[in-house]
DNA sequence: GTGAAATAATTTAATATTGAAATAGTTGGA
DNA sequence: TCCAACTATTTCAATATTAAATTATTTCAC
């Protein structure tokens, strides 16, 4: 977050946009989390009911990997929502190294009572930019994420 | 990230668009986390010291302001940086509630030689976009972001 | 001046996050 | 068959993160 950088035109502009970018997504992500709160949920819970939802039961290891996280990390995060009753962690009969987390009904309740409120709320949050600048900003953002890998 | 949502038209825009911008992000700072990783520095603590140098001297406050971040994590990253003597408390002797933090020599050392190593790493990310799209980008973050405080 | 309210920092408890080590289970080749 | 290599998950240690409670200090109204 080099915002003060001096250097040349180039460099600032490019230090602009990457801290521009970063500070949106903060900005958004973190007002997200607010409006979860109320549900006693943090966005990694959202994301992995979301995901359970849409995608059917999976193994925490699949889940780290749709969530780009690691898999202690789903340990964790896959137990906080298995106290609270919302997943279920069932152990495949054939190969007993792995698990598939299921929803409960409770969790399926939860994922769909939140899940529209939270579209409605990214809907008007991006809504603040026209439909072309939203396809505008997807690509832009496509093109500088590929770099990742490297 | 309902990146499988079943709804209209403008709703599933409005999430690519908000997903992607996410991900990239994400993308943008695991990648530079990564780099920091090699001098032993997380991407906070790298706030910390980069707004020390070019800000100078400020409070555990002050540094949560810029960095968007609470109180209480400060007290934790900053005390990381000390036990590292990368940074060094100073009680003010005026009001003895606040705090200065003030980069030691060390740190001062640490900041000047990773800084550029990183603009030219930004640089190089973001450079995949063009002039003109690197300031459309930054224009419809800034965009994006403001909704914020809302 | 004194006490109440305000301010700055820290502590605490809970969750997240990673990478590395440990554990448990599977599998394929000698 | 057996064991070495592999795979899936968990555990561990360190750091980050927040919100709420706590501590220390200052300030202000009276």
């Amino acid at each position: 977050m080099p915002s003060h950088y001096k250097g040349t035109q180039e460099e600032v502009r490019a230090l602009k946009a990457y801290i521009t970018l970063l500070r949106s997504a903060e900005s958004l992500s973190s007002s997200l989390a607010g409006e979860l709160a109320g549900q006693r949920l943090t966005l990694s819970q959202f994301g992995v009911l979301e995901a359970l939802f849409h995608l059917g039961p999976m193994s925490p290891s699949a889940l780290a990997g749709k969530l780009l996280k690691s898999g202690g990390n789903m340990t964790m995060v896959v137990g906080n929502l298995e106290k609270r009753k919302l997943v279920r962690r069932v152990r495949d009969r054939k190969d007993r190294r792995t698990l598939k987390i299921h929803l409960t009904a409770e969790g399926r309740r939860m994922i769909t009572e939140v899940l529209p409120e939270h579209v409605q709320w990214i809907r008007a949050r991006i809504g603040v930019l026209t439909e072309e600048e939203q396809e505008n900003l997807r690509r832009l953002c496509k093109k500088v994420g590929r770099g990742a890998v490297s």
